[in-house]
DNA sequence: ACCCTAACTTGTCATTGACAAGATGGCATC
DNA sequence: GATGCCATCTTGTCAATGACAAGTTAGGGT
């Protein structure tokens, strides 16, 4: 038997509930199915989350913290940045499916406002070196871009021609932009 | 009372459950508000759309056949096509909510397929009068920057500095692409 | 040795989705 | 105009879920 505390459930429910989540969507997501994957009691996951709006919060204030460390990585070049975005998206599927999606999660709670604000800080970084032009539009179209392509191939909308691989598509799309 | 037979029920139900959508996701959509809502009984619903799937597979039809009209309306421009989109996300929130969450509805149905494809077709027309380039990557751009757009609107995760006209904002985005 | 508290469990309740079976009434057919 | 048919809608029921209340366990500080 596993000890009576478990020590470390609250990661182990995150990671599980973003593993069920990748699978079938948000929606179809259980709190006591959670409990059960992770071999715990059904009110296990309301003791660290308070409620499925809590386990969101989190999740979605852990993929802030995900994507502001993919768009670090770009450090600063728009195109990477970009193909960065997309990777994240598709890493972190679970992650980038909850948390735009605010109706499902607490988008006031004071951890997540100050995630969201790290990783947006970035976002707009990506943009910051470019010269001239008007930067908010600028900045907007990139993110729409990026945004939309992620958004398009987590939905399977895409057609089959598009290939397999979404980062090395997402670089041929964005160069579409500012050509 | 109203007649034992409705008579028009169906279309009630699908006007209602797209404004409860609209109000507060797919997910919280609830089949027996849904009919308390219509004042008929708790199952009256499954009777026309089988169960909840059903219901969001006939939503999403209807959300197809409502985009092919609004791109059908822009006749062939790829900006006016672009604000279409972006205007039908817009006003048909619901619809395009479901639409591009294929887990939470019917993806193989065939009406639903049919009403997919002929959107498809018309959102593939909007590109195809540009002159030159790789057409197929230009759709593709063309697509993500405005549906990327009108996700990231809805998701209220747009900065307020981008002013209360998605359309407006819409069109000064998309000028951004082959610029 | 003691308690204090975080971590987890058991128990419960209203609500939900899905299904089964019954009731109603318009409509075609004779 | 009586009869039968069947789509439409209702009532009834069941397992599963989210949320909450109350109890149990163990580890750490004093």
């Amino acid at each position: 038997m596993a000890s009576y505390h478990h020590g470390d459930l609250r990661r182990v429910l995150l990671t599980t509930a973003a593993a069920a989540i990748a699978e079938s969507g948000p929606a179809a997501l259980s709190m006591r199915d959670l409990a059960r994957r992770a071999g715990v009691s059904h009110a296990a996951p309301a003791h660290h989350f308070g409620d499925k709006a809590g386990l969101l919060t989190a999740l979605a204030t852990q993929g802030f913290d995900l994507l502001a460390d993919a768009l670090r990585a770009a450090d600063g070049d728009l195109l990477d940045a970009g193909v960065a975005y997309v990777g994240f998206a598709v890493r972190h599927r679970a992650h980038f499916d909850v948390m735009f999606r605010p109706e499902l999660y607490r988008a006031d709670d004071p951890e997540l406002v100050a995630a969201r604000a790290r990783a947006g800080e970035l976002l707009r970084g990506g943009v910051a070196r470019r010269t001239g032009g008007q930067r908010d539009a600028d900045a907007l179209a990139a993110w729409s871009i990026v945004h939309g392509f992620a958004t398009l191939w987590l939905a399977g909308a895409l057609p089959p021609r598009v290939g397999g691989d979404p980062q090395a598509a997402a670089r041929s799309v964005i160069g579409r932009l500012f050509a």
